[in-house]
DNA sequence: ATTGATACATACTTTGGGGTAAGTACTTGT
DNA sequence: ACAAGTACTTACCCCAAAGTATGTATCAAT
């Protein structure tokens, strides 16, 4: 009967994420489609803006904006400007952004792993 | 300028996933912001669907059923429903799901130390 | 006969994340 | 003079995911 409510939305969730479930926690830095692929880019390397554009064609340049700056406030990645022209600009992996690569390197592995079918045979 | 696009959209991405990026194929498994909470409070043991209830109140049912379904379509939950009245249904983690630990894990790993502030002198 | 419990289903509305398109600043190359 | 390249910004739109609210089947207990 759904009772009539009492807590709800992904914002009022916040306050009580890590206590019960870690990974709430995570998600509200981590989230969403793009932030892991983004990541998992620059865990292979630090990288300028348009090179992490060519490793992700199908972001577009708003979203792709968008989520390094929401990373950067995050503090997961670090955005080093060089102040010439044209701009010269570098995303790298900040240290609590470097704590993330397990995650990520897990997910890798589980991805391929699976995608071959290793766990299907029941 | 953004040229004119020539590929985007999420769906679009998903032929060549895997190649370039092994995270994205991940991501269209377990992507969004509820499905590792929920594989997580399964990875902790197999639950009624009232207990992932009682252990997410932010979730609404339809949403929490709605990513039960795709999970099990997706073949990372599996679903055991004994015929009494009334119904009692178990979810638990797939072999493939079970594979997934790992991520999860290190997830919240992370998120422990990083709210501990570990990673910020820094 | 009504309530309560479980595990959903379903219609309807809303919102914000993502997509499209175009513009900006500054300089180098032709 | 004009195009090209970099790293963005801004305005507008749209749809799918999420939220709200209510309904359903079945039986046991009061």
């Amino acid at each position: 009967m759904a009772a009539v409510k009492e807590t709800s939305t992904i914002q009022e969730n916040k306050q009580y994420a890590l206590e019960k479930c870690p990974v709430t926690y995570a998600m509200e830095k981590i989230g969403g489609y793009w932030k892991p692929i983004i990541l998992y880019h620059l865990s292979i390397g630090d990288k300028r803006y348009s090179e992490i554009k060519k490793a992700i064609p199908a972001i577009t340049e708003k979203v792709l904006i968008q989520h390094l700056k929401q990373l950067e406030a995050d503090n997961l990645v670090i955005r080093e400007a060089l102040p010439v022209v044209p701009p010269h600009v570098t995303y790298k992996l900040s240290t609590s952004g470097k704590g993330l690569i397990p995650v990520i390197g897990a997910m890798a592995t589980w991805a391929i792993e699976e995608s071959n079918g290793m766990y299907s045979h029941l």
